[in-house]
DNA sequence: AGAAAGGTTCCACTATTCGGAACAACGTTT
DNA sequence: AAACGTTGTTCCGAATAGTGGAACCTTTCT
C-alpha cells in the first residue's frame, strides 16, 4: 500500500490495519499475528484500539474487516480536496470531448492514487476506483506524473520501484523507464498500451503544482480494439490542453489559501 | 461525527483527525489547538504522526488537509463490504424499477452511513455521497434502520440524540420520534417528508441481519413535486421487497463466512 | 476424553507519550 | 528600529500507556 516506517504507537496501529486492508480476504486473528511482527497480547490489544476507534469492524465469524469510520474520514477527504475540484470540470471536458473513461491521479510513493474518474458508460460503480491504488510505472497516469518530477527524485523513486510484470507489454526495468520518461517529457504525453492490463490502452499528460509540491496526471483510458491511431493523437493533444487548463486554474485558486 | 471515547494514544490521534476532517474549512495548527483540548507541544507530536503515516497533510498555508492514504483504505473498505456486495442487484434492481436514486445506509452510532448509491441520472460525482453521515432520525433510510433496532436498543440510542432542526418538517423530539418508529414497524417502511432537505422525500425498509448485528436500510429518494400518491405506494412494496431480498441472500450467504 | 489450535486476560516492566517551558521565526505595533 | 504578540517547533524530566511473556479460557479436531 505505502511506506511509513511503523514507528510510533499510532504507526503500529496503522501498520496493522494496513494489514488488514491489503488482505485479499478476511483475515482472522491468527492470520493477522503472523503478517504482523508481534506478540499475541499486544496485537490482541492494538486490534481492540482499532475496533474501538471504528476503524475496524470484528464479522461474526471472527475475521476483520475495514470499518465504516474509513468511509466517513474518506467521503471528507474527497469532498475537501481542493485539487479534486479544481481539476473536475476539465476532466469533465476531456470525458465528453473523447466519450472515454478518465481519470485523475496523483503520485503518492510509487504509487499512483486516483482521486476521481468518470466512466465511458455506465452510470455506476465508479465509485470502486476512487482511492485505488495502482502502480506508477504502467500506468499512464503514473508515468505522467514521474515525468514531471526533477531528476534528483525522479532517480530515487524509481529506486524504490520493485519491477513487476503485470503483462507482456509491462516494463520491469528502470533503465527502459528511464527513456520512455525522456520520452514523456519531450512530447509531453504518457502512453499505457497494455502495460497494466491487457486490452487497456491509454492517454496521458502530467499536472505538477507551481511548487512541484503536487504531482498528478490526466488520462483517457480506452480498450485497445477501439483505439485507432488518429483517435489516439487527436486525444494527446485535449490531453494535454485538460493539463494545463488544470495548472493554470491551480496557479489562480491556490495563490491564496488551501491545497490538495 | 461519532463517538468513539478518545482513549488511548491511538484514540486521541483519531480525535485530532475527526477535528481535522469535520471543520468546515481547512485549520492550522492553532485552530487545532483552539479545538482540541490539549497541550501544544502534545498535539503537533499528534499532529505530526499523523502527517508521517499520510493521514493528514499540509497545504502550503500550513493549514491540513485529509491524506491521501484514507481514500485508499476507503476504496478498500467499500471494495471488500461484503453487505454492500450482497446488496448491490438489488438495490440496482430497485433503481431500474423505480428510475429514481436509492440509497443503501448502515446504522452507525445515531448516524447513517451511505454505503452505496445509484442516482437517477447523472453518471457522474455519485461518489460524492459515499461515506456520507447524516441523521438517523431525519432520513428514510435512517428512521427504517431505528425501527429494525430492539427497543432497549432503540431507547437507548434515542437518548443519545441531540434533535437538530433541518427543515419545518423535522421531527425534533423523541416521543414524536417513537411514535413514527411504531408506524413503520406496523407499515413495514419508513418516509421522509422533507425532513432533511427540503423537496426531497423519499421511501425506506429496514434491513438487518438474523443476529441484528448490522442495521441498515433501502431508500428510493424523488424530488417531492415529481411525487404522486401512487408512485409512492408502489415503490413502498417494491422498497420492502429489496430490502427482502437483501436479508435473504444474506441469510444465504452470510452463514458460512464473512459480513458487513 | 484428550490434545491442539485459536483467542483472551493479566501484570510487572519499560519505552512512549505527556506537557510545561524555552526557543525560533515572522508580522505588527509603538 | 526596538519591543511585542502570534504562530509554530524543539527539549526533557515525569508519568502514563503500551509491551510482551505467560497463564488462562474456548472451540475444534482426533
Amino acid at each position: 500500500m505505502a511506506p511509513a516506517r511503523d514507528t510510533g504507537t499510532l504507526g503500529k496501529a496503522i501498520a496493522v490495519l494496513d494489514i488488514i486492508a491489503t488482505a485479499s480476504e478476511p483475515l482472522r486473528f491468527t492470520d493477522v499475528l503472523r503478517l504482523a511482527d508481534q506478540p499475541r497480547g499486544t496485537l490482541h490489544r492494538q486490534i481492540a484500539n482499532l475496533i474501538e476507534e471504528g476503524l475496524i469492524t470484528v464479522n461474526r465469524d471472527q475475521s476483520y474487516g475495514l470499518g465504516l469510520r474509513l468511509l466517513q474520514f474518506a467521503s471528507r477527504t474527497w469532498a475537501s480536496n481542493a485539487f479534486r475540484a479544481i481539476a473536475e470540470p476539465h476532466i469533465r471536458t476531456l470525458h465528453e470531448a473523447t466519450g472515454e473513461t478518465v481519470h485523475l491521479g496523483v503520485l503518492h510513493g510509487t504509487d499512483v492514487v486516483y482521486l476521481d474518474k468518470i466512466e465511458s458508460r455506465q452510470n455506476i460503480r465508479l465509485v470502486s476506483q476512487i482511492g485505488n491504488t495502482a502502480p506508477a510505472w504502467c500506468t499512464g497516469v503514473g508515468k505522467a506524473a514521474l515525468s514531471a518530477l526533477a531528476d534528483p527524485d525522479l532517480r530515487a523513486l524509481i529506486a524504490e520501484i520493485r519491477f513487476t510484470r503485470f503483462t507482456p507489454h509491462t516494463i520491469t526495468d528502470a533503465r527502459t523507464l528511464l527513456s520512455e520518461i525522456a520520452a514523456i517529457r519531450r512530447e509531453g504525453n504518457a502512453y499505457d498500451r497494455e502495460e497494466h492490463e491487457l486490452g487497456i490502452c491509454c492517454v496521458a499528460a502530467p499536472v505538477r503544482s507551481a511548487d512541484g509540491q503536487l504531482i498528478a496526471g490526466v488520462s483517457v483510458t480506452a480498450p485497445a480494439y477501439r483505439i485507432t491511431p488518429e483517435f489516439f493523437s487527436s486525444w494527446a493533444a485535449i490531453t494535454r490542453a485538460a493539463a494545463a487548463a488544470i495548472m493554470r486554474d491551480m496557479a489562480i485558486q491556490l495563490s491564496p489559501r488551501r491545497s490538495a
